[in-house]
DNA sequence: TGCCAATTAGAATGCATGTTTTAGAACGTA
DNA sequence: TACGTTCTAAAACATGCATTCTAATTGGCA
């Protein structure tokens, strides 16, 4: 190496990431980026393949990040736990959080790709996190995992948090006290092996 | 008139509303549009202005059948029998639901904001939606509406019904008959105004 | 000191796509 | 039957963007 470089690979993926949870995937136009670093175009290219591999490495670190802060509540088995700490995560990782959060992988990379390098890693990183979901959802049932009962843990665990933590990430606003609450309370209301009461034909109205 | 139509304004619409159910927002170009009716672009621009105003009134269209079917049912404060009525319309409404429920407004507008027209009517299907929707919040608690319980309801009526429901739209398959029974659940376990055992500090362990 | 690979710098290229234009066909009416 | 308006048809145009190219700069090393 002959010439210092006045920029690093991280700046441009901060940068990526950083305009994607701004402004939706293409904001994060490759001049974006560049302009946002206070590069050329040029540079980008040097380190970086292609945007997909831009916004595939973004990706990939995010939800490295997501995946070191729920893995190990899951593998313990506590649901509840896990959910939670999507909240302490997402006030510690600003733009990756909502990176990660706001955006759905397919809206994100159906047009383009990301090379192999970065599609291998997803995979590896997807297995490993699927592996501690999987370990949660038998440790709190009776030892199976049918259809049904993974269904209720990834809405409990993973898309409903998310759905109410939403609105604030959309707005960019630390999530208010009450979300802990509601989360705890659905934990609480709907646990993931559902209880037999609800296996009966509807006894209940709501009218 | 004196030319026969060869094709009909909903032929576009349709088309339009079906491509992006398939492949999200960015797969209806103009030329995929013309090409799935069978027309030539040129066509759609004798019927609409840009494609902005055809997206946009695809949308309104979708939600203002989504408003028909859900609308009554808020304003006589029934939240579960709204929440649940999403599974009927959707399965009713194969294209639209999935243009409807599975994208973003502001991913599939934010480049291209549809014209005035279309805006105006979208704000008036939303405030009328949002005047049903307030009437079940203050129904179903001691008559106020504070954040919590709008968030707690949002959460309730829509977000989490349509998250139960997503990964069966994305499949395009029918949702299976545990979707309603997590639904019921959920609103069992999780009423709109927090249960006052809620209301203490988190006296109850999830480990 | 002078060389050279790594890097910066920014213009050039090519492609996809929204929009416009121009030409021609259809059909009710006079 | 000839006209005028509405529509089809397809090519042309304009723009934005990813990617590539060419040149200039830097700073450790022979």
């Amino acid at each position: 190496m002959v010439r210092t470089a006045l920029f690093s690979e991280t700046d441009f993926i901060d940068a990526a990431m950083a305009l994607v949870a701004e402004g939706g995937p293409n904001a994060a136009t490759m001049q974006a980026i560049a302009r946002r670093v206070g590069a050329p175009t040029g540079s980008i290219y040097h380190r970086f393949d292609s945007r997909a591999a831009v916004l595939g490495i973004a990706w990939n670190t995010a939800y490295a990040s997501f995946v070191d802060a729920l893995a190990p509540l899951l593998r313990r088995g506590r649901p509840c736990e896990a959910a939670l700490a999507i909240l302490p995560w997402s006030r510690e990782n600003g733009h990756r959080a909502r990176f990660l959060l706001l955006n759905e992988p397919v809206a994100l990379f159906e047009d383009n790709p990301p090379p192999e390098p970065q599609r291998a890693r997803l995979e590896e990183l997807e297995s490993g996190f699927d592996e501690a979901f999987q370990a949660c959802v038998v440790a709190c049932g009776d030892g199976t995992a049918d259809e049904e009962r993974v269904a209720r843990a990834k809405f409990l665990i993973f898309d409903a948090p998310i759905a109410i933590l939403r609105p604030h990430l959309s707005r960019g606003a630390p999530p208010p006290p009450y979300v802990e609450r509601m989360i705890t309370e659905l934990h609480a209301g709907m646990p993931i092996a559902a209880s037999p009461a609800h296996s009966f034909p509807m006894n209940r109205a709501d009218r």
